[in-house]
DNA sequence: AATATTTGACCTCG
DNA sequence: CGAGGTCAAATATT
């Protein structure tokens, strides 16, 4: 890798690190209670460096043609693929090969908690629940809305961690490549096939902030939780504040270049929305 | 109607 | 084998 891209990474991970202390500074001086107006931006800021270090790490050297339209061609881009050794004799039951998913090895991820629901502004669909051994709560675990629409691989899992003063933590694994659309954007893309799509790549226009999203409500939906947890054991919580793993790119999806609609003029249109950490920064003209 | 959640079965890895 | 992650049918919500 370039010797610039690995400075910009040390200086995005001194800024990660440096906004660590200012977070803990803020949880020191006025407690949790005294965080909830910045929480939210703290984490946002948080969120915004561990994306674009994952982004940097993770489309490091080569670059990937994949991850382009996910447009209906002969694969669905659910993870897993179908074989294209040409068979798919799914016959029998309807219960033949369900899932042939591969655990969670050592993939980006990483975890913040929050007194309350950390809201991030995506889409987010829940797809399981898991009472997990050891634990007071159950784990609940969210994938991207639009993880059928764009082949976003994005995910999430919740988890009451505390609950006397409430905390939750969240592991985010991947992140997202899905662009939330508005419905408005039907109307271009339809235009013939003059597929005029143009590649944004990183570029420091210092914006300022237009996400629209500084406070949210305290929660929206995520889990409503739940109380068959009578189950008291020790919590020995091996979950450290945060972490960042090492590095390990088993995963394609560099959203280090997307595909944007062509209309130099619908920043309108989008902005509305989105607030996506890694999205946004793209999304600037 | 479409779209989201619940929940037990199913699958994998340690 | 079991803990944890995922799927998908049934159900709930919009």
């Amino acid at each position: 890798m370039s010797s610039g891209r690995r400075k910009a990474i040390e200086e995005l991970a001194r800024g990660r690190d440096l906004t660590n202390q200012l977070r803990d500074l803020l949880t020191k001086s006025f407690g949790d209670d005294g965080l909830l107006g910045s929480e939210d931006l703290v984490t946002k800021i948080l969120n915004s460096f561990a994306n674009t270090l994952s982004i940097l790490r993770s489309s490091s050297g080569d670059y990937d043609e994949v991850s382009q339209n996910p447009r209906n061609s002969n694969m669905s881009w659910d993870g897993r693929k179908s074989e294209e050794s040409g068979e798919s004799i799914k016959s029998s039951t309807q219960k033949d090969r369900r899932g042939c998913y591969k655990r969670r090895k050592s993939e980006h991820s990483w975890t913040r908690d929050s007194p309350t629901l950390i809201d991030d502004g995506h889409a987010w669909r829940k797809y399981g629940q898991k009472v997990i051994l050891n634990a007071k709560h159950p784990r609940n675990y969210y994938r991207c809305t639009h993880k059928h629409d764009q082949g976003c691989q994005a995910t999430k899992q919740v988890q009451q961690i505390e609950d006397d003063p409430p905390k939750y933590g969240t592991t985010y694994y991947g992140h997202h490549t899905c662009k939330n659309l508005l419905k408005a954007s039907q109307l271009i893309l339809d235009s013939t096939s003059k597929d005029s799509s143009i590649l944004l790549s990183f570029a420091n226009t210092n914006k300022q902030d237009n996400s629209m999203f500084s406070a949210f409500p305290p929660v929206k939906q995520e889990s409503k939780e739940d109380m068959p947890s009578d189950i008291t054991y020790n919590l020995s919580t091996s979950s450290p504040d945060y972490l960042l793993s090492p590095d390990h790119l088993t995963t394609f999806e560099s959203s280090a270049q997307m595909t944007v609609l062509s209309a130099a003029d619908h920043a309108d249109v989008i902005s509305g929305v989105v607030d996506s950490v890694d999205l946004d920064d793209l999304l600037e003209f």
